[in-house]
DNA sequence: GTCTATATCGTGATAGAC
DNA sequence: GTCTATCACGATATAGAC
């Protein structure tokens, strides 16, 4: 099934696969090469330079980051509720792309990359979430939060858990497998908490 | 004060700099020899190589990022004033060191980097903390949680926000200014939010 | 200890045959 | 489109003069 992709995009998902895994600065072209079975002129040739194909990987990279989250705000269920939906998406999506915030963070602070195209986030905007807080705070449905911190919240409690797996396997002392229970676990822990922070007059439980 | 610090000391500082800032592979010698005002044949004749300095910067790191914690787990405050003043601790350390959790996370991701000698984090472990949380569940005085995912909730709300910096300016299109007072926001927001959680019993304000 | 010069290799990128 | 061969350069590391 994915064996007859056109050279293209065998380099592309070739690179998007190192990329991520390693940085930037962290691979060569060749190595992009022989991952995807080409070479490094191939590489050139349809892309024309590496910083140019990390340039498409990263938008893409970036896009399905911010998507996992614009699923859920767009949708009609109350605000609430869409916080709960958007902590159990990001653990999902999460968890079979558990390399992407580190990528992402990590290429957003390397001063030769990146300009970033600040339109993938504007979708977050373009959802209404932020408009759908600040009414709720007037009408005392939820804690009066900064959209800043707010977001800072749910990414911390979201992205940071996948970012550190190798980080917590030391600390711990603990497998994969152990690691990936906690993880689970998480989840829950880490909705209840938000929820009872944010909406703080409800029963939570 | 700074200048007449020895050759050798001068490319360790140079290297911590460079090295925090960018990462293992996202510099040279040949950088880190510049900033130093030294050359690549000095830094060799002191470190052997550039892994050497590596290990010695890196290892130096763990150990501020690691006693930052340390030295309030070891202290004999309270269980929940425990909590409180490491989440400050952090705070405080981290405006000074904002960098330090990404390289730490980001190394300890390398493949090739970083066969960590996990003896730092036993520091951790022998301040009894752990053992102190499980006493405070038996007694009912704490949330019952897996340390794993305690360390996740402190590590993730401290240390993510001085990660995700970049990111966080171009999603809210904030200026550095205004981010600093987010974090200096968020560190209350985040002592209310985890005492709260870890310890439900307590009317908190 | 400190420097210049150099050896050796890997890198990004391209030229040119097919 | 795809390949081999190659260029120009920067990397790590060291030799050897001072």
């Amino acid at each position: 099934m994915k064996k007859d992709l056109s050279t293209e995009e065998k380099i592309k998902a070739a690179a998007k696969e190192v990329f991520i895994s390693k940085g930037f600065s962290g691979c060569s072209t060749r190595e992009i090469a022989k991952a995807s079975g080409m070479n490094v002129a191939l590489v050139n040739y349809y892309f024309r330079s590496k910083s140019e194909l990390f340039k498409l990987v990263f938008h893409g990279a970036m896009e399905d980051f911010v998507n996992s989250m614009v699923n859920v705000f767009s949708s009609d269920a109350p605000l609430e509720q869409k916080i709960r939906l958007v902590i159990e998406a990001e653990y999902d999506f999460l968890s079979t792309h558990p390399e992407l915030p580190a990528f992402i963070v990590n290429e957003m602070s390397r001063e030769e990359g990146c300009q970033i195209d600040t339109t993938f986030f504007d979708k977050i905007l373009s959802t209404g979430i932020f408009d759908e807080c600040t009414k709720a705070f007037e009408e005392g449905r939820m804690r009066k939060i900064d959209m800043a911190n707010l977001t800072l919240l749910i990414m911390s409690n979201c992205d940071f858990p996948f970012m550190s797996k190798n980080l917590m396997k030391a600390v711990h002392k603990i497998s994969d497998e152990e690691l990936n229970e906690r993880l689970i676990a998480h989840k829950e822990i880490v909705i209840e908490m938000l929820i009872t922070y944010l909406f703080p007059q409800k029963t939570n439980k």
